[in-house]
DNA sequence: CAGTATCCCAAGCGATACTG
DNA sequence: CAGTATCGCTTGGGATACTG
């Protein structure tokens, strides 16, 4: 630890880091309120007033987000009525924002395991067998692969 | 406080929202530019010059980033010298860090699949045996989730 | 090469009040 | 209930210049 390395040091992404997809997603809904709004929608949370009460979001930002999800198509909007009021909208998951979801349970499992001291405040189960629901890194064989054993190979762009 | 619940459209959070690991783990790396730089990390950049070239990131932002990514243990400092040159400073990821992987690997699966037209620029390989890496939802004994399966179930309930 | 130090602007945000 | 509208403030961040 004290000495210098020997291995090569600078290296330059194998990438155009401006077509990585990562960053395309960040610019999607990277921005500080956009994920927990989606946790809220995962977590079955459909209502404005709902939602703006458990983050504690500012009305007109919120009014902002959820136009911005909605326009990009991971949340709709669905009518619903109470009796005796009228129609109004709540909102709800796309199948596009359901993809999300593994970005969700990887913030999720990092804070468990590195923020809350092996004391999750929430876990995920499967709904028939109980059973707990991890994410795992694994290659198409179905093997679990580990983390220093995967390489990024840079693909070249179709041209059209 | 009882409500005519015909429909049910109308939840809380079953967490209280400041407890959750997503909240926490955001509140760490959740701004515009850090995950961006714990890719440059991940993908093997670890010099001040080549990150900010690569990146855009202007001087000041990235030295406050890197400092802060040290600080919360999701990177360190490594020494290292070039031939004739004095000792210098690169950054690496940490276990914390390499964690962090599933996330990267979420946004990028998501970009992948909504952004570039089922042309990715970059792909995941194991490193042996060159099969793609790919991020999946599995319950204990091993079976594949789908998403709508999945039950949040709090284990610390907070009464309002 | 790897940062610091300043300056300054604009986006993002909360607070508050208003509306259909 | 589900938003809009307006208004400042705060802070993130780029540009630029400087340093060991």
């Amino acid at each position: 630890m004290s000495q210098p390395s020997q291995v090569p040091t600078t290296r330059r992404a194998a990438v155009d880091p401006k077509e990585c997809s990562i960053t395309g997603t960040l610019a999607a809904i990277g921005d500080r309120w956009s994920v927990l709004v989606l946790r809220e929608l995962f977590y079955g949370v459909r209502r404005f007033n709902d939602i703006q009460h458990d983050l504690g979001i500012s009305r007109s930002v919120l009014t902002d987000r959820l136009a911005r999800l909605v326009e990009i198509g991971v949340a709709r909007t669905e009518p619903y009525q109470e009796p005796g009021d009228r129609v109004r909208q709540q909102y709800r998951l796309t199948r596009k924002g359901v993809r999300l979801l593994p970005v969700l349970v990887g913030l999720m499992e990092w804070g468990d395991e590195f923020l809350s001291n092996g004391d999750p405040p929430v876990v995920l189960e499967e709904r028939d067998s109980g059973e707990q629901v991890r994410l795992e890194l694994r290659s198409t064989s179905g093997a679990l692969v580990a983390p220093h054993q995967i390489v990024t190979r840079a693909r070249r762009r179709r041209v059209d």
